[in-house]
DNA sequence: TTAACTACTGTAAACGGTAAAACTAACTAT
DNA sequence: ATAGTTAGTTTTACCGTTTACAGTAGTTAA
């Protein structure tokens, strides 16, 4: 119907020039009042707004940020997705998401879809595939294109750029701690294959904890998930592995688990065994979803502020953004806490 | 570094005019077979890829389809969001997610934001205030800029445009029937204020399945919660007045909720109360997501496939861009089905 | 009286691409 | 010989904006 006014069609109307207009409803003072008064009054009567892909193929940049996460229905994705947004809007920035569904393939082929003139900046956390392959052409090829990226969470050491993490192994080394102060001494720890970068580094910080209580690592009460897809069958097959440790070795007496669908796994298999929660074994998680809010009982977990780590990393981006000789980059670590529910006490 | 190559930049160092240059890498019968090669060759050895913004700008569309959703940590918007998501790429769009936060004012300014020359068209699913408010300005300014916009379930029929929805009341008779199979006689339900569209429907759902089988209504046995937003003090509250229904009512055999966070609160009173899940009371929840899947007991769901939704909303809303006489406006009704769980026997 | 200045307003190029129309040879048909 | 084709290429206009630069009066200073 009433398609947006431009310039040109005010110009027409009101017989100024195209650039007239244009210096009018910028209020610049080479432009007469009268003009300025009459091109003011006409532009706000039809609503004009200038258009943005103009505006973005003038000045080279969209004013819009990227952003890729392996998948959305993680409850840390979303609050981080939540923090950018945030800050983003905050300044000025709008923000495209993406999904890499965990696979290297879609990671590469929503870059190229987002670089292709779409957005100034990117922020990624990586999926599961492409660090297990280790290959990171793609993300290299965007920063040569003079593409700012930001990693969070899903970082590697093998790409530089600026990035956000949270400090995984003193979270992980709190978790295990908070147990250990509960007078917990045979702590499970549910974890990932290592070439999770998280995962791994929180295996460290367990393995640290023991060492600082001088509590001897028995590798038995290691459980590495190969960690792809959190389908049913998948889950029933994590369930089963925990339960045949507990059997094995039934002096645990805490658990500690690298992400909450695990923790959640954990708490069932217990309650199956008629094992109670917190008196004969604390559990506690990483992340802190709604899974852990819900759970019965609900559990404690190391919190990531997703939502600090999203407004971090989109600062971090813009900050880039709006330099323009190159600064080094930074690695922001942001720090974690314990919420305490009934999983432990 | 290597910005990117444009086509005045192939078109000088070859020796062609840029239309030249541009036919040629359209593969135009126009263009004779040695410039062709060449071009092309050159093209390829830059990575030449025609930049989006100018596309834009010259062909009045930009191919993105925006969202909006009004919250993130939602399973069900998730969903629709992935749903959305896979289509829209193999259709050739790009998506903008934005968040409304269910608040009406963010509601009209991602509006305004979107429509600002970002995208083509938009999908959306209102925030509650705006339902409450019952204030559409902002979608019927949209449409009448010529935006299409698809409204997904949380709409009103007080706007006039292409629309998905689940049966809400088919599904909340399904799952009152559900309950009243299994020998339940006397069912809770937890529902929302009426100006919550869903809610609402959900209600009258619960009400049809209870007259079609002769069970008479009890108003007492209806809770309808000020759903705002669920802050862990509300959720107290929430939990709170079950625990008084259920005090006062003593001969509850089943409970329907009308959204997971509901059931997942029921499930925890019950416990509580020491009331054995399902043997004494069954319960059943609307929308399949994690928090459903990792109770304890597990949840028996009305499962609203949002995956479909969001495919359907994109189908949508590709057609209607594709068109140019305006088709008129469809409601598309996804079926719900119900995914039984231990909540339910 | 005329150069210089002020106060406006307009022209045109640019961002990167597409495409209709025009041009230029060389070739074909009459 | 001349007009008409045809193939290959360029010119030009356009999408909507910004902005350096160029004009054009009218006014002021010398």
């Amino acid at each position: 119907m009433k398609k947006r006014i431009t310039l040109k069609q005010i110009a027409k109307e009101l017989n100024y020039s195209i650039s007239t207009v244009s210096k009018a409803l910028k209020n610049s003072p080479e432009i007469g009042i009268d003009a300025k008064n009459k091109i003011q009054a006409y532009a706000k009567l039809y609503n004009y707004k200038p258009n943005n892909v103009a505006l973005s193929l003038k000045n080279r940049k969209t004013k819009t940020i990227g952003v890729i996460i392996p998948e959305m229905v993680h409850y840390f994705f979303a609050k981080v997705i939540i923090g950018i947004e945030k800050f983003a809007k905050k300044k000025g920035y709008n923000v495209i998401i993406s999904l890499s569904n965990e696979s290297f393939e879609k990671e590469v082929i929503n870059i190229e879809t987002l670089v292709d003139g779409q957005i100034d900046g990117l922020i990624i956390s990586l999926s599961k595939e492409t660090l297990l392959k280790q290959d990171f052409h793609h993300i290299h090829e965007t920063i040569d294109l003079d593409i700012p990226i930001i990693l969070f969470d899903r970082i590697s050491s093998n790409v530089y750029c600026d990035k956000v993490i949270i400090d995984d192994i003193e979270g992980a080394k709190k978790a295990t701690n908070h147990l250990i102060k509960n007078g917990r001494k045979s702590i499970l720890l549910i974890t990932t294959e290592d070439y999770v970068s998280v995962g791994n580094l929180r295996t460290s910080g367990y393995i640290q904890a023991l060492k600082e209580n001088n509590i001897e690592l028995d590798t038995d009460l290691i459980i590495k998930v190969e960690d792809k897809k959190s389908t049913e069958e998948e889950l029933h097959n994590i369930e089963e592995r925990i339960n045949e440790v507990l059997k094995l070795k039934s002096n645990i007496d805490g658990i500690f688990a690298v992400n909450e669908i695990y923790a959640a796994s954990a708490l069932k298999v217990l309650k199956k065994n008629n094992i109670k929660i917190p008196e004969e074994v604390g559990v506690i998680g990483f992340t802190d979803g709604v899974i852990s809010r819900f759970s019965d009982p609900s559990l404690t977990t190391v919190d990531q502020h997703g939502e600090k780590i999203g407004k971090q990393a989109c600062k971090l981006l813009i900050e880039r953004l709006n330099k323009t000789n190159n600064i080094p980059y930074q690695t922001k670590i942001i720090e974690t806490s314990i919420t305490s529910r009934q999983s432990s006490k």
